[in-house]
DNA sequence: ACTCGTCAAGCATCG
DNA sequence: CGATGCTTGACGAGT
């Protein structure tokens, strides 16, 4: 019997709550970054409450969690002021609630770029992403995700490119997971990264059916040997162009999903539902899924 | 009180 | 070669 917990991220439902307030640049002071953040601290307990009544066992934490933590104009003592509150946050984290927490950077955080300041504007976005959940003290299981990036005209330089980065920055292995996308990096392009740097994979069902490939769901749990359960993304297909997420998700999508999984004979997997009603299309999930179970 | 365009960042694709 | 979509909250300007 294959058992699964659910995720979701960022903002709950009905848009009231969410770890991504922020501001615009042109306004950055640590004050300003201290109000967001301090609204980002509030709605994160908020969204965690919500998990733990909805019986949701994954969360992913915004990326605005402090706003422009990354940016050059950002001073570094500014994280030092706020690392009390973090320590803070993730002792009671620790104490009242049993959850996974994850976080998954813009597309604008490129590891294979030819550019070197993208790779380096890269690298220290990530740098402040491991720092929190560093800083939250959570554990291992806490991944970073990220796409491959983009292809420059030769994928396989691209990818060699991305593989080189990593393996000079040996830190980014603590955290980093690498996931499929909808047009460039297959799953089973992504997957041969993933075992040469062993680093875990994310398979994305949805990317997967916009940008098929042939590979083995048995060697993506190799890839999370050590970091946790493994964990997918699941999403339906929003109306109007193909990649946008739909409200929802579609049973029919979860039970392709499920189909995947189950030969496996693996116990427990993480499914994040990447859908617009968040806890909702979760909650609807759920009641679709008792029925087709029995 | 509201709607609308703009904002740090990258990439591919479309016209 | 310039605009657009991915995605999303904040905010200032205009109505």
């Amino acid at each position: 019997m294959l058992y699964i917990g659910f995720g979701t991220f960022c903002t709950s439902a009905d848009g009231k709550l969410t770890t991504n307030h922020t501001f615009q640049i042109k306004n950055l002071t640590f004050e300003k970054v201290q109000e967001s953040f301090q609204a980002n601290l509030r709605d994160f307990f908020s969204l965690l409450d919500l998990c733990k009544k909805e019986g949701i066992e994954v969360f992913r934490l915004g990326s605005n969690f402090i706003p422009y933590a990354s940016h050059s104009l950002f001073r570094q003592e500014w994280l030092s002021r706020l690392e009390p509150y973090l320590i803070e946050a993730g002792d009671k984290i620790k104490q009242n609630y049993n959850i996974r927490i994850t976080m998954h950077p813009g597309q604008f955080t490129v590891l294979n770029s030819p550019k070197i300041e993208v790779l380096e504007n890269s690298l220290r976005e990530l740098k402040y992403h491991f720092w929190v959940l560093d800083t939250l003290g959570i554990g291992q299981d806490g991944i970073v995700i990220i796409h491959v990036g983009g292809i420059y005209g030769d994928k396989k330089r691209a990818i060699e490119r991305f593989i080189n980065n990593v393996d000079e920055n040996k830190w980014l292995k603590k955290r980093l997971a690498i996931e499929n996308d909808e047009k460039m990096f297959t799953a089973q392009e992504v997957l041969d990264i993933a075992k040469t740097l062993e680093v875990p994979f994310v398979f994305d069902l949805l990317h997967h059916k916009l940008n098929p490939s042939r590979f083995s769901i048995e060697e993506i749990f190799k890839t999370w040997n050590g970091k946790g359960i493994p964990k997918f993304h699941l999403s339906s297909m929003g109306k109007g162009k193909k990649g946008i997420h739909g409200e929802y998700v579609n049973s029919e999508d979860f039970m392709e999903l499920i189909e995947m999984l189950k030969s496996t004979g693996l116990k427990k997997v993480h499914l994040m539902i990447e859908a617009k009603q968040k806890e909702r299309a979760i909650k609807r999930l759920k009641e679709q899924i008792e029925i087709h179970y029995r």
